[in-house]
DNA sequence: GCCGTTTTCGGCCCGACTGTTTTCAGTCG
């Protein structure tokens, strides 16, 4: 049991406790007690009652958990859970409705499933309770199609995750396989599973999936060449496409690349890829590619997107790796809301090879990220300094993550912001925005001189809330007027510039930055997502910011600074 | 549930925003 199950699941008793009507200060005793585990920096499963008292945790919840430990059972929350029906808990999941919400929607509506949700909603019967009026009604509605609608998709690392058991799964029983779909492509939401396998038939590949117990087979969706089926952990579709050995490479191909992309091709004399693949076998995928007159497109690459086009001209850049990557920026650390101290994410990353770390804490309106006051930067900066003497050559910059504020202000005075050595500027709230407000909003940050690097530009989290509408094409001009720079936030929840739109900030000569915006040191891993879905632009080592030597990041930031 | 005593009980308490109201309750970062 990680700290993060802990946590979730005193979030859940927290949550069925105002469901409840529990006494709310008794409620703010177990959010305390959630404070003090994001706050612990130690693994908590295994600690006895003094240790967990020294972490700040009350003598009862220290009881609590020390139980919980032994017990394998929190039995607050069962007890709880008991007296909730599961589809009162799926609600829960929707945003702008809390406990009290909820709570009237159950007792007075007897509504205990999304679905009974939906259909209370559709025949206006959710506007007539108290406190709920049309506007509301139409904002549940939106968000349980939304949840519904999402409820079996899956995050790409998510889905790589799995990916890599049903691959391992395979080769242990020595069938050929290539991943396929949504997969091959690399792209930020997965629907379905797809690989391309070499079986003799699908019956002999049925037979052997049959043994493969996290997977359910749908014979009525299989066809003569496609199994499918579905996850049982998550109900995520999942298909394999079977062919012959000597189709395989072929195969492949084919279904690794978008439906579009194989309406390429070289020029107008020459056959789409389509068409060449209809011909005969072949022994490459350069050798398909040669015979439609195109190059050969990195798999990342193989999407139908207009821009492809540019491709086919220009030829196809140099795509940037994960060993082109020399630093990371935007990270936190436990002076706002990270879970490791500063010295410990720059050993970690410093150990791992890296030449530099730009943390970039909240700023002060970020209180409940425990956001950053003046004296507090002063004394980030004394630790940096020092560090950077004890660690050299290894740097770490001061950053800071500054709030862009609802007028397009940033967070603190501008001879505060001149002490940092970059600064990341991003919105967090309030994120209801129309799409000329918001655009407004980013373009005065962007405008202001101490930005260096514009933060998750939209503020989406895949699969759970929509980000705000921005006008994509001003946004990125704004900063390629004012040489600022775009992360791709690289967290798998975000993935923010989109891809879609990497293309045309690389084309106005915006460069990117693969930030991992990491609270822990193990969240710089996620910079390889950032880096999938940059490769889905064409992003080289040249147009990233964090493949920049050190050396080089120093003058950069520094001629920034003029 | 926590805290601090005028010590075992009564008060504790983020603030901005939204959508619902007609002065405020509920939600959220």
């Amino acid at each position: 049991m990680t700290n993060k199950d802990i946590i979730k699941g005193f979030r859940l008793l927290t949550q069925l406790m105002e469901l409840h009507g529990a006494n709310p200060f008794k409620t703010r005793a177990y959010s305390t007690a959630i404070q003090s585990m994001e706050n612990a920096g130690t693994p908590l499963i295994g600690l006895n009652n003094d240790e967990l008292i020294a972490l700040g945790f009350s003598k009862t919840m220290a009881e609590k958990l020390v139980n919980w430990f032994s017990s394998g059972t929190l039995d607050d929350l069962e007890e709880l859970k008991e007296k909730t029906p599961e589809g009162v808990i799926d609600m829960m999941g929707l945003s702008g409705v809390g406990p009290k919400k909820i709570a009237a929607l159950w007792k007075e509506l007897e509504i205990d499933s999304l679905d009974k949700l939906k259909v209370a909603c559709e025949e206006n019967k959710v506007q007539t309770l108290k406190g709920f009026a049309a506007k509301t009604e139409a904002k549940i509605l939106q968000q349980v199609d939304f949840l519904k609608e999402n409820k079996k998709r899956l995050h790409y690392a998510k889905a790589e995750k799995f990916a890599e058991v049903i691959v391992a799964f395979l080769e242990e029983k020595g069938i050929k396989n290539s991943l396929a779909g949504e997969l091959s492509l690399k792209r930020e939401v997965v629907d379905t599973l797809s690989f391309t396998v070499v079986a003799e038939s699908s019956s002999q590949l049925k037979t052997s999936l049959s043994e493969f117990n996290q997977l359910i087979l749908d014979e009525a969706k299989s066809s003569p060449l496609t199994v499918r089926g579905e996850l049982v952990e998550t109900g995520t579709s999942v298909e394999f496409f079977v062919c012959r050995e000597e189709e395989f490479i072929k195969i492949a191909f084919q279904k690794s690349a978008a439906p579009e992309h194989l309406s390429l091709r070289g020029s107008a004399d020459y056959p789409t890829l389509r068409d060449v693949l209809n011909k005969t076998e072949y022994s490459s995928i350069e050798d398909i590619y040669k015979n439609a007159g195109l190059p050969v497109f990195p798999v990342e690459l193989r999407e139908g997107e207009e821009y492809v086009g540019d491709f086919i001209k220009n030829g196809i850049p140099t795509l940037v790796e994960d060993e082109d990557l020399k630093g990371s920026l935007h990270n936190h650390s436990d002076y706002s809301d990270g879970q490791n101290t500063l010295r410990e994410m720059a050993e970690y990353l410093k150990a791992k090879g890296y030449e530099y770390l730009g943390i970039s804490d909240h700023s002060k309106t970020a209180f409940y990220a425990n956001g950053l006051s003046v004296e507090r930067i002063e004394q980030q900066h004394k630790e940096i300094d020092a560090l950077n003497k004890e660690l050299a050559p290894f740097k770490i910059f001061k950053g800071i993550e500054s709030d862009i504020l609802n007028d397009g202000r940033l967070d603190y005075d501008d001879d505060v912001l001149a002490t940092f050595d970059f600064v990341v500027s991003s919105i967090h709230s309030p994120l209801t925005m129309d799409k000329a407000t918001a655009t407004a909003r980013l373009i005065k940050a962007i405008e202001h001189p101490a930005t260096t690097i514009l933060g998750h530009p939209t503020g989406r989290l895949l699969l759970r809330r929509e980000g705000y509408p921005i006008d994509h094409k001003a946004v990125i001009d704004a900063c390629a007027k004012h040489g600022v720079i775009i992360e791709i936030n690289s967290s798998p929840w975000r993935l923010d510039l989109d891809w879609r739109w990497a293309k045309y900030a690389l084309d106005q000569g915006v460069k990117l930055s693969l930030n991992p915006d990491a609270h822990a040191v193990e969240g710089y891993a996620d910079m390889h997502y950032g880096l999938l879905v940059g490769r889905k632009a064409g992003l080289t080592k040249e147009m990233t910011l964090n493949a920049m030597s050190l050396e080089e990041i120093e003058t950069y930031f520094k001629s920034r600074k003029k």
